[in-house]
DNA sequence: CTACACTTGTGAAGAATTTCACAAGCCCTC
DNA sequence: GAGGGCTTGTGAAATTCTTCACAAGTGTAG
């Protein structure tokens, strides 16, 4: 979130950023924030605040954003495919290299430079290319066995979109994005601010 | 999270669950199991566990989730016209009534029974149909100036998959769904993996 | 009806996180 | 180069969250 907003302030040109201002974009305190960048080292200046260019180099190499991540994708339904083309992803550095699926009439369908690949050909493709993170969205009744599938294969880091609780291995990361958990809450939040 | 786990249960016929086995389910521990539902009433029944059917029910009206929701998404592109036609909202009580865009081009094209709308429609439907929540799927440069018009429209409750922090006034709950932010998660991880 | 095996609900203890508050440091001005 | 206005980094305090541990129920079996 900070490397989010320390690039906004870097495109607006400013030099160094205070924890306080730091605090106000990202709705914390200045003393979070201080206390948040001071775990990873002593990067201010006293008197000055963050040079904002030099955190966000540290931040990027924190984060391991140094390189480009190859990526695939598990799952040419509606937001297997809108997430293949999503922009997002690329400008963060996110090189979406494989569109895979199991369905013969999504196979084989053009996509990017190339086209939507069998699930069998995953194995084979993330070990050539070094593959490491994949996006999973495919139904939730086949998702634990894509996963393990693709663990299978080599893959050390999903960001699963399948409505479905998965288990993976000590050494695997995962991350669910669960949008009608999301609702769930927004609802929850509506039904009980009328009553506070 | 524990409501989605006691359905499974329900559909795989138990009738009751012990805060262990919740808590196995979800990866958590039994006394958090009993903390969190004890913060909402005193739902089990000692030496037996909890009723599934009748902690589900009382979670549903927890969360707020006896009626349907009409949600509104606004933004028809990529990511928009795929949430537009999750069906894994409408399993779960979200109702989508509308979809808006800005762009001549899309506006009109057939969605649903109906079509796309104008985002200058926005206003008068919310209005007339009482709907409360937004999924807003628009370009990163545009998502403020999209919420302010929906929450002046009438919109309290934000689903956010733009790029972007976005301001809203107290009474308008905000969820975002950031997954690049969620990609570089998974790069620290595993960046740092190896190193333990 | 009693003994027993389970399981909840919950104060209290323990751990983690956040906030406070201030010495130390930096820059600018005079 | 001394003084003053800012801002960081960080121990200590305050707060929040999690875990422990056990009294109090509940159902079952004999």
């Amino acid at each position: 979130m900070y490397l989010r907003y320390l690039e906004d302030l870097a495109a607006r040109g400013l030099a160094t950023a205070s924890s306080d201002a730091l605090a106000n974009l990202c709705g914390t305190t200045p003393a979070q924030v201080r206390k948040d960048l001071s775990f990873f080292g002593s990067f201010g200046k006293r008197g000055l605040g963050y040079p904002v260019q030099e955190l966000i180099d540290h931040l990027r190499e924190i984060l391991g954003l140094q390189q480009d991540w190859p990526v695939v994708i598990i799952g040419a339904g509606k937001i297997g495919a809108a997430l293949a083309d999503y922009r997002g992803f690329l400008q963060r550095g996110f090189r979406v290299v494989g569109v895979y699926d199991n369905d013969p009439a999504k196979v084989g369908r053009p996509w990017g430079g190339s086209h939507i690949r069998d699930i069998a050909a995953l194995a084979p493709d993330v070990r050539a290319q070094g593959v490491q993170m994949a996006v999973l969205a495919v139904p939730a009744d086949h998702a634990q066995q894509v996963v393990d599938l693709a663990i299978q294969a080599g893959i050390r880091a999903i960001l699963n979109f399948a409505p479905a609780q998965l288990a993976v291995p000590p050494h695997v990361s995962l991350k669910a994005v669960n949008m009608a958990m999301e609702m769930e809450g927004l609802a929850f939040a509506l039904t009980h601010a009328d009553a506070p």
